[in-house]
DNA sequence: ACGCGATGTAAGCACCTGCTTACAAAGACG
DNA sequence: CGTCTTTGTAAGCAGGTGCTTACATCGCGT
């Protein structure tokens, strides 16, 4: 995919990429709203005019962002190890993987009720819709939001408010205790 | 309290009252970020410099409605009651009972490392010190912790996102299933 | 070699933010 | 009545926001 020309010092796709991993980065540490667009354009390196030719609007590239880089997690891992990769994932610190961070994203974005706001909700609804299949009672859908719910709110402590016991906690100590309760719900977790 | 004077149509009390209840309601509304002193001084029908005669800043009016509307359900709730009936509160519309909003205005104001931030998590270290009494083990402060996150995450989905099917279930089924999963984690959840 | 579209840039516009200032009016008190 | 503090108001300031515009420059196709 690389290396089509040797050299290009003028590369519209190259600084769309720019543009793109600038606003992943951002968006996960300071949410929608903090993240200006003259930042994302100081990170990438690249005049902030060009956002706008390339994206047309700072929420256009919001959506870009989630629907290119967020749903990775949701797309290559099977149903009953998806709480717990998740869960592993939001409890690593950003250093030391390269994991998904969209939770994060969505966790920093929740909040307002414009089109940013709804792009992040849409992918919440899709580990849920993944999750409901964990469990046969009838209200399957509940138990996987209420779930879901848990690793938002688990999320939202360690990552964006940082508040201890749990920030600082061993991420296996904190999956066995989550998951053996979260098995009183979806029976079907490993 | 009341009627020290039959009328006063110039009185300072009553302006900053009005400016209290008027942020504390766009605060659990909107969050603190996205509530504007306009918007505040405009539903309390006040002029906005008295605002900050009386307040000083938009972070200190922050505080004085923490400290002083957002201790109600903690101080009047025994332990083993706390976590369902916080539960409760947060699953019942806003408009059905005059409840303690401060969890929502919480949920709608993390995300910032200001000192309004700040101020709103402090409020939930002592919901988390006393859910830590209804256990006996060892690592009572992290269980505490994971329950106090899945009743912020259930906020979240709640109030903030609106995501059904959480949005709209029932609040005694919603209980009935996080009581029972929660008391794997506070044995003595009654 | 050169024209012309693709790419990058500097400046600025219109609006919103928290906060301040200079001033008017109301009421208490002599 | 006259003064003086308290309460309320209108206007505006400095800085930040998303976004636009007018223009410079590069480099590919001919």
């Amino acid at each position: 995919m690389t290396a089509e020309k040797p050299v290009r010092r003028r590369d519209a796709e190259a600084t769309r990429q720019s543009l793109v991993e600038a606003a992943a980065e951002l968006f996960a540490e300071r949410g929608y709203d903090r993240t200006t667009v003259r930042a994302i354009a100081a990170r990438a390196g690249v005049n902030q005019a060009l956002l706008f030719r390339y994206f047309g609007s700072k929420t256009a590239l919001f959506g870009e962002v989630v629907a290119l880089d967020g749903r990775r997690q949701l797309r290559e891992t099977p149903a009953e190890s998806l709480l717990e990769a998740a869960l592993r994932n939001l409890l690593t610190p950003v250093g030391d993987a390269p994991g998904d961070r969209s939770l994060e994203v969505f966790l920093r974005s929740v909040g307002g009720d414009d089109e940013a706001a709804r792009t992040s909700r849409r992918l919440t609804e899709e580990y849920a819709g993944v999750l409901a299949g964990l469990s046969d009672a009838e209200d399957a859908e509940l138990r996987s939001a209420l779930v879901l719910a848990w690793l938002l709110g688990i999320g939202l402590t360690r990552v964006v408010v940082r508040q201890e016991p749990l920030a600082g906690a061993d991420p296996e100590h904190v999956c066995r205790l989550m998951l053996d309760a979260a098995r009183t719900l979806l029976e079907r977790l490993p």
